[in-house]
DNA sequence: GTCTATAGTTGGATAGAC
DNA sequence: GTCTATCCAACTATAGAC
């Protein structure tokens, strides 16, 4: 190692902490808890492993910080409160619009909180995640007791909602299955998805009257 | 360690190779390969390190077989090539209920499919398991040409379908988020998730005239 | 606040007896 | 074919200089 301390004009506190923190959900998001690695962390952000001990204690707290200050971007992000308000079909649009434009701006998200579901049981994130699913679950209630939506059952509809919208990310660095012409993520894949997505759930959920076809084989 | 060597009748060699198969399957199914401790997994059948090593080689090659049997149990229990002789709709309904069948006597099939996906790029299974997506996909095309599917881009399609259906198998661990009445997997929880997410894909594409409401508020 | 150096532990893999 | 014992690399976390 030939790197030198760093100038005492170019430490900051808050900024290094959150360096850290991007670096580290980045991370996660792709090995999860146990797998990843606090040199990978701290190179990725260009300090070294003990800023992390430093700032953090250990690499479970600074999962834990991750966790938390991603729910509070997401309960931020979605105004979970103001959609209660709304009418079923524009809350139901809101909804699956605020998520994806969190989703949009961190891709990684979903990944990450699927880590967490599959290996840790959520108990890093479910302290009060649960809302996310429990407004949706709401939201269709409403739009069921409205005669908006078809009838089902409201907590099954809202895993299937959530999966059918954020599977895409999980899959997302392995597109070429289905696009071989592609390596990576793309910017435009993930706009068509959002626009297919939103219109299958809807399409699903919408009790609506369909212009009669003049050829139907069955 | 006060365990004897086993006695020569009780030696064998398919039996202990398959014991360690199962047991990896399950342990990658909730660790991931890298997190994936060799211990955890010889000790839940009953084995010693030593054995794992003696048959597969490595972890990396004992991970790489795990995925290479359920990849030939997938393609045999999905039959995938009578599927793209049906009539869309009929291969449709038939890829979701053998899908089904299969992730309900194997519920952990959908992590280790997703942590294949996000941690490895899915480069262990990905070889020939994008045919699972391309027949779907192929369905779907099917289903719009004929005129009895909506219109939309199928390979976001297969993706979203795929989504809505095996989703809930990643956040099983944490049903509680939604049924705080229970605190695990349920068997009659996973058929109303079936009939659930079966009925939803179905809603989501098929053309179809809905008789219409007498009440609709907006 | 940031660094280097190192202690302490875990875990993948191998050697060799039975 | 199965076991015990052990080697060695990788990793988390700490100590202490600057």
């Amino acid at each position: 190692m030939v790197r030198v301390a760093r100038l005492a004009k170019d430490r900051d506190a808050d900024r290094t902490r959150s360096l850290i923190l991007d670096a580290a959900e980045r991370i996660f998001a792709r090995d999860g808890l146990r797998a990843a690695r606090t040199l990978d962390i701290a190179s990725q952000c260009h300090v070294t492993k003990a800023m992390i001990h430093y700032y953090f204690g250990t690499k479970e707290k600074l999962y834990q910080a991750v966790l938390d200050r991603v729910f509070l971007e997401r309960i931020e992000g979605m105004q979970l409160a103001s959609l209660r308000a709304l009418p079923p079909r524009d809350a139901l649009d809101a909804y699956i619009s605020r998520l994806f434009g969190q989703m949009a701006r961190k891709p990684h998200l979903g990944p990450l909180f699927a880590l967490e579901n599959i290996q840790n049981d959520g108990i890093y994130y479910t302290r009060s995640g649960g809302e996310v699913y429990r407004v949706l679950t709401n939201i269709v209630d409403r739009g069921m007791a409205a005669g908006v939506f078809r009838a089902m059952d409201s907590r099954h509809a809202a895993i299937i909602i959530m999966g059918a919208c954020v599977h895409y990310f999980n899959v997302a660095n392995n597109v070429r299955i289905l696009w071989p012409e592609r390596r990576h993520f793309d910017e435009r894949l993930l706009r068509e998805h959002i626009a297919s997505a939103t219109d299958f759930v809807s399409s699903a959920l919408l009790m609506r009257r369909v212009r009669p076809r003049t050829a139907v084989h069955r």
